[in-house]
DNA sequence: CTTACATATGTAATATCATAACATGTCAAC
DNA sequence: GTTGACATGTTATGATATTACATATGTAAG
């Protein structure tokens, strides 16, 4: 049976594929929406891809300064915050860290399942989640806009190994 | 009709009983913990009582500074983290704030609502959320230990207004 | 009662995360 | 080839959080 699409960073896969896959998607929804996939925002979208990890801004940034891009926060944080604004990059909250989205271009507002133990971060789909927050919501007459899910416990290599 | 309990924020309501309701559930949670409520911890407690809002630390230690005690950060996240500990105070990743629970003692791994507008944050009872979870996340294989929910929206006074 | 221990508080120093403000560079439209 | 929009770079600073260590306080054993 083939890893579930929904949460890729926990099954094996051929990674190279899977980021060259996102980076030509990413590509293709630059181009769709007229913005500009530079080489800055490029190369940090590579970066976050190396793994299905999340990364704090400022060792997104230390790579980028080792490949002769500026030294500064800002440099990574832009970067970052275009990539967020495209959907290519997810912040996690918890963890004040980012990581590349693994859907881009599917309408998705997911749960990220955060592994306590070897820090692999998946995207679960959060369709019913969301529609049970949303009935709670509505009961309280509050109007949901937006709603952030971050899970945490150990994923499925670091539960049979604990 | 009366205020549903479980978004007494966004309810009319006494906010004086309400708030020293829950310092008397405090004490008694903190007791039956064999738990020390001192003077910072309460204090600090009534702080983040005095409205549905949540703080930040640097504000929480003003407000204890004024009232004579440490002036340092450790004094306010020590604080913080005890309540926190207890359960009696809960941390709102997004807004790296903090904000009382309405609701200590009961088992609640609550969402929290969050007004963008007016910035009261209720809790909504999530059980059904962290169901939906729970079972989307263990068809990945996912062991969940803990989910924090963060839902960003109108609370029903600024739905209104809006 | 007093010593000893665990816990709590206070402070200084520093680490970590994030943004404002401004200068310079790049590129496409005209 | 000038203009205007956008992108990048840097300096400086702001906001959030922790480490390390000194002092004090409550409690239990002797």
């Amino acid at each position: 049976m083939p890893a579930p699409d929904n949460a890729v960073a926990f099954a094996q896969h051929d990674h190279t594929n899977c980021a060259s896959d996102v980076m030509a998607q990413a590509e293709a929804i630059a181009a769709a929406r007229g913005a500009r996939l530079t080489p800055v925002r490029r190369r940090t979208l590579e970066i976050l891809l190396e793994s299905h990890r999340a990364m704090g801004a400022y060792d997104v940034l230390d790579r980028l300064a080792a490949d002769g891009y500026g030294k500064q926060p800002p440099v990574a944080y832009r970067a970052l915050e275009f990539l967020v604004e495209l959907g290519l990059v997810h912040r996690i909250n918890r963890l004040n860290a980012f990581t590349a989205c693994m859907h881009p271009g599917q309408v998705h507002n997911p749960a990220f399942l955060i592994c306590r133990r070897c820090n692999l971060v998946a995207e679960a789909p959060a369709a019913r989640v969301r529609a049970a927050l949303e009935s709670g919501a509505a009961e309280t007459g509050f109007r949901l806009e937006f709603a952030n899910i971050e899970a945490v416990g150990l994923c499925p290599a670091c539960a049979v190994a604990a």
